[in-house]
DNA sequence: ATTTTTAATTGACCTAAATCAATTTCTATT
DNA sequence: AATAGAAATTGATTTAGGTCAATTAAAAAT
């Protein structure tokens, strides 16, 4: 396996900087910031931060994909969301992360340490409610996911699930369709709340049956 | 139906000041928003506001309880909270509510134009740290609530529920148990994706298996 | 207090998804 | 290119929860 490639990245030529919070800072603060941020290359199944460990960095996801899960009570993971290229983690939540992130496909992050990112959070209000913004999407996309695990059927699960990341790729500037699943069957049975079984059986069901059409092979 | 009651009412002496951001302000700011607050007396199941209504007042639940819930596109309703007093609704949903709120039992709402709130909302810090905290917190319940529907055990998401319960109880300030159960079999069936006949039976496995105790006949 | 209405429970049955097992397909590695 | 390993699909069976219907209990209303 790969090792970890780290970047000194200049953040006036990112290529995602217009999805970013760092879209509102000034040219001179950008350039500040970029003397503190690095950005670094992950291979596939690279956790990169622990529920219940201290806030150190901000973390935006440059390309690739991420997973963001808890753990439960009995052990168990449980996925509250993936992450395209420009979302980001590691804000908000007060001292410790409140969940774990893993990629799921080589990814590369841009990483921000938590006292030279507060700088830019005090005195610039943009960007507060940037952050505020951020959270309350993070509600609605959490929302989402109820109203999908509440329904007792596997395809409309299944369905929802695709409309959410058609819509994901829109906001990235792709278009919506055709949809890349980049996550395993079993990472999504565990988002749906099926197991990987359902997910499959509900794949082949909606195909036959003209509801979706696959690309490749694997949809 | 007996209607609506509107009281003017002192801030100073509010019942639940402790618990909401109120406790945030000076002496005078709490008497200058006592000028335009005004408690209101509403019956079981009175809708208090709709989604996509442009949002024109913060609410605060004095006494009572309320549930928050989304109409999906079947046009089935998903509960995703209910509301213990001290808790609050309203706030952060740029321009437009997105959700309905409902009260399950005669409640008691405190209720304050979005326009005077602002104000205090503006040249206070921490009052707007507050209402982060708040999504931040909606955010936490709202993945309890996932974590939650994705078990696919009925008992086990029964228990769940109970335990949220039992910690607004506490949160309240008041005891952990018993748990009164405000909210009618069919709302704790919608909030956990189950029918009520599900949760009926869930219910009378779970006493039949002294896993708990019914205090009252409606447990 | 009595009746009417509504909510909750219980019962019988069915169905969709879970479970367990066997293939098949894809991916990685030599 | 060939092989080994992992992931995904398909099959057979079980089961938990859904559905529909009936009963009981609890609230409202008279």
């Amino acid at each position: 396996m790969k090792t970890d490639c780290k970047y000194n990245i200049d953040c006036t030529h990112c290529e995602i900087r217009s999805k970013l919070f760092c879209s509102k800072l000034k040219e001179k603060e950008l350039e500040q910031l970029s003397k503190s941020v690095s950005q670094l290359e992950y291979p596939k199944d690279t956790e990169i931060l622990s529920q219940g460990e201290d806030i150190t960095h901000i973390y935006n996801v440059v390309n690739g994909m991420v997973k963001v899960y808890q753990i439960n009570a009995k052990g168990d993971e449980q996925i509250i969301g993936f992450l395209y290229p420009g979302d980001f983690f590691g804000s908000h939540e007060g001292g410790k992360y409140d969940f774990y992130t893993k990629t799921i496909v080589p990814t590369r992050l841009c990483k921000i340490p938590l006292i030279d990112f507060r700088k830019y959070l005090n005195d610039n209000i943009p960007i507060y409610e940037d952050f505020y913004d951020a959270v309350v999407n993070e509600l609605k996309l959490a929302r989402t996911q109820i109203n999908i695990l509440a329904k007792k059927n596997a395809d409309d699960r299944v369905l929802d699930f695709f409309k959410i990341l058609s819509n994901k790729q829109i906001s990235y500037g792709q278009p919506g369709s055709p949809i890349t699943l980049a996550m395993s069957r079993s990472d999504i049975a565990n988002y749906l709340g099926l197991t990987t079984e359902s997910v499959s059986r509900s794949l082949t069901r909606l195909k036959t049956n003209q509801i979706i059409k696959a690309r490749s092979t694997n949809l």
